[in-house]
RNA sequence: GCGAUUGUGGCGAAGUGGUUAACGCAUCGGAUUGUGGCUCCGACAUUCGUGGGUUCGAUUCCCAUCAGUCGCCCCA
């Protein structure tokens, strides 16, 4: 084979493409209802808008990103994620203006880039829906966007989910207790895993989330960040508590969960699926506030919400549980031509049939007849219109239903009339209630 | 970046250091000059991911490379 995808990419058959688009409409009505408007951005940004706003020291940034210089020597890199885009956005187009009903609440979708090793749900170009709020710190908003997380998932009859909550205080907090963390571990560090040693010092709050047995063994009595949450801070938490638990929505709190990306404060959270047939608990959904981000890429001081999800891993998901994706496309008819000389009607009679609002397909290459039917019965063709000479002679043609196998004979001149599209559907009913 | 494993027609899958590379599905043709889901017959890989090496001879052994899958790291 000459040309191969390049590792870590997809393409997407229409058997794929199918799911997709139910998936993301079902998405989409959703986000609607909750106001959010959608926003398409570049797929490329400068490289130190991710580097900054992701943060410089994150794995993503350091070795995950496809960075490059174009040919006017600019430093650019697609995007590993959609949050910096967005921020870059609101804060470029100057969102925060007054004109502008707070908060503003966003939403993205497409591919997103990460240098990475392939494996099941995880691709190098892979793709996320996401939600950005800005503009409020209100606990309500955390609540309001968690809880359409959750109804997302819920929406596609997912269950065994939890939605898993936790606390990294501000940035004063978050610098004292990475102290005290450093200062519990410090003392293991002989019995710590080779990957937690390391991250000790670059980034202690990973060895939080070790899979390493050991290590979460040692862990389980590190000191707590809820402990180091400022006054403010604490009050965040437990209104957001507070809220869920008024709609009623359970939830876990892990002291232990972090998160990967730097502009995190406050509340952040993932909703979690132990579906038997996904294998262990996995993250589908991870989110959080950033109240810092919007001044750090140059805006004014402005709270962000916000969280995205994996498409490839929810669809994954809804595969391995057999759900069942709504075919969107029936075919309603289907042309049958027998022989060369029908091929202009057989274009002509198409043509009209679409004319009309029918979904419709015919023949091109030219088969016998018996695998026609065939094919037509595998594209699932409500009916058949088979065309031959004889039709051609008479100007009349047979209509068929599949299903029972009726058919009935209509004049040209009424399959090309204007209100063919009413016989059409009255014709249908006909042939399905003979006998 | 590390480790494991795999790579044979459109798909699934057997197989071997020597040459006719099983079989199943799908597809196409015929039995049945123009009507579907059954049956029967026939066709369909100058070739075993790619490149190199060993050998009289390699799809089979060795090396490299590319790709898939799984785990680690990381993450959605």
């Amino acid at each position: 084979m000459k040309y191969q995808k390049i590792r870590g990419t997809a393409d997407f058959l229409p058997d794929e493409t199918n799911k997709w688009q139910y998936v993301e409409n079902k998405i989409k009505d959703l986000l609607k209802q909750y106001y959010y408007q959608e926003i398409r951005l570049p797929i490329f940004e400068q490289f130190e808008l991710f580097a900054r706003g992701v943060g410089e020291t994150s794995d993503i940034v350091s070795k995950e990103m496809y960075e490059f210089y174009d040919k006017g020597d600019r430093h650019l890199a697609l995007r590993p994620e959609g949050t910096a885009g967005v921020v870059r956005a609101y804060v470029e187009n100057k969102i925060y203006g007054p004109e502008y009903h707070k908060p503003v609440k966003y939403y993205y979708e497409g591919p997103m880039f990460r240098f990475e090793r392939p494996q099941s749900g995880r691709m190098r170009q892979f793709h996320q829906i996401g939600v950005e709020v800005y503009g409020s710190k209100n606990p309500a908003v955390d609540v309001e966007t968690m809880t359409l997380a959750m109804e997302i998932f819920k929406g596609f009859g997912i269950r065994n989910l939890s939605l898993v909550i936790n606390s990294l205080g501000n940035t004063e907090s978050r610098l004292a207790y990475r102290e005290a963390l450093i200062e519990f571990l410090t003392p293991h560090i002989d019995e710590l895993s080779e990957d937690s040693q390391e991250r000790l010092h670059k980034n202690p709050l990973r060895v939080l989330d070790s899979k390493d047995k050991k290590d979460q063994e040692i862990v389980k009595d590190a000191p707590s960040v809820l402990d180091y949450l400022d006054e403010e801070s604490k009050a965040h938490f437990e209104a957001v508590k507070e809220m869920l638990e008024l709609l009623e929505i359970p939830y876990e709190i892990d002291t232990n969960m972090v998160r990967g990306l730097d502009y995190y404060n406050d509340t952040i959270f993932e909703v979690i699926t132990n579906d038997p047939n996904f294998g262990a608990n996995t993250t589908i959904c991870a989110g959080g506030r950033y109240d810092q981000l919007v001044e750090e890429v140059g805006g004014p001081t402005t709270p962000g919400f916000g969280f995205a999800i994996g498409l490839e891993r929810l669809i994954m998901l809804l595969e391995a549980a057999d759900f069942d994706f709504p075919k969107l496309t029936q075919l309603d008819a289907f042309v049958v031509t027998i022989g060369d000389e029908v091929n202009s009607e057989a274009l002509k009679l198409v043509m009209a049939l679409r004319k009309q609002g029918l979904t419709a397909e015919r023949e091109f290459v030219g088969r016998k007849p018996g695998s026609q039917f065939k094919t037509a019965d595998r594209l699932n063709a409500k009916t058949v219109f088979t065309l031959g000479s004889q039709e051609l002679e008479d100007r009349k043609i047979n209509m068929k239903l599949l299903e029972t196998g009726k058919e009935v004979s209509l004049d040209f001149d009424t399959i090309y009339g204007d209100d063919f599209r009413k016989i059409y559907e009255e014709t249908l009913q006909k042939l399905a209630s003979e006998e």
